[in-house]
DNA sequence: ATCAATAGAATGAACGCTCATTCAGTCAAC
DNA sequence: GTTGACTGAATGAGCGTTCATTCTATTGAT
């Protein structure tokens, strides 16, 4: 039997892991993160990372579903808002500054960077990707309203694509130029139309 | 002395290198990648690369200057248009194709990744970044036109800002949906109209 | 025209070190 | 006594960097 039914415990016992590689793959990179440092972090031993995980590899695609989920949730908590667009243009300046991050940028590109040459890795993202991307769909539909159906093929596709454009490329941004946080005030009421093009009817 | 003038041979070895180390860091990542491969593919051998670069580091920051070098040619290029506005509107597809490359975007996020966590790296990019960002305003001034002046303060700053966000997070998005590129008819029209609120009066 | 001297270009084996992964063995609980 | 969780030293591969050495070409004296 090579895969039993993971007790309670090892289940506990795995998000230790993913907490620790999270962080040690934040500070040194995926390569660079030794498993010795990530077992310290988790106060365990390297070896008993092996009876969690597969390998190194399996653990970084694991922090990518857990990742993705939060994602998945946060846009589901936008959907219950009555009026989503409203909600957005409210907290423009919260949604730039949460993107703007340095220590998230600094997994995030991590995980693409590695994403792109490690297929194991890339099929996970794109698994994961793909889930967002649907549930964004949904929420611009429901921005939209009836107005939706009127729109042209692929235009709410369009929208979305272009949307997650947008705030990945603010992460991106954030480790070009670090004193971007100043500039929230700058760049929100410009984002505000942005929004407003790609969610507006 | 420690630093003599470089030869003429030198510069071109060096540009060698930096070709190499680019292919090399695109496939593998910046620390997978062996300074054993790079001399390989440069067709020289290891220990003379390190007669033409302190280290591993300084090699990836010469990439960073180089391909800034790049951006600002190509933005000044793009000045040279009559109008500017019209020009970008009539390439959009091309330009969305261009930063959707994954090949491109694998260096970048490389890049990106590895100046979130090396300060040397992050000092040369963010000093790179400064020449992009002061001239990506001298662009959006000149397609404003005299409107420029009546525009509030740092709105002008807000727009070049985003505006470098959306075209980075196509870059990022190109590794997260791999078959993004066959979306670029459905990205265009929106894109076109983000332009438009981004660089028109 | 020839040769010794010189100096930069270039090599590649060797060094010291770190890494992911394994596994023989310990320990606590039942 | 058995089982499953867990340890941490050992293994072997691979890394960036160094350096003693060789190559190559240019110079200047004969």
């Amino acid at each position: 039997m090579t895969t039993a039914a993971p007790t309670e415990r090892a289940l506990a016992r795995r998000q230790q892991v993913l907490d620790a590689a999270s962080d040690a793959f934040r500070r040194r990179g995926f390569h660079a993160a030794s498993m010795a440092e990530i077992a310290k972090l988790a106060g365990m031993s390297p070896g008993h990372i092996y009876n969690l995980f597969e390998n190194k590899d399996e653990i970084i695609a694991a922090i990518v579903e857990r990742d993705c989920e939060d994602v998945v949730q946060r846009i589901g908590e936008l959907q219950q808002e009555v009026d989503v667009l409203q909600a957005m243009l409210r907290e423009t300046d919260k949604a730039i500054d949460e993107h703007s991050q340095v220590a998230d940028a600094a997994l995030e590109l991590e995980v693409l960077a590695e994403a792109s040459r490690n297929p194991r890795l890339a099929a996970v993202m794109h698994a994961s990707q793909a889930l967002v991307h649907a549930k964004a769909l949904g929420l611009i539909r429901q921005t939209l309203g009836p107005a939706a159906a009127e729109l042209p093929d692929g235009e709410i596709e369009g929208r979305a694509l272009l949307l997650a454009a947008l705030f990945n490329g603010l992460t991106a941004l954030s480790v070009r130029l670090p004193d971007q946080h100043k500039r929230i005030p700058v760049m929100a009421p410009v984002m505000r139309r942005l929004l407003q093009v790609l969610l507006a009817p």
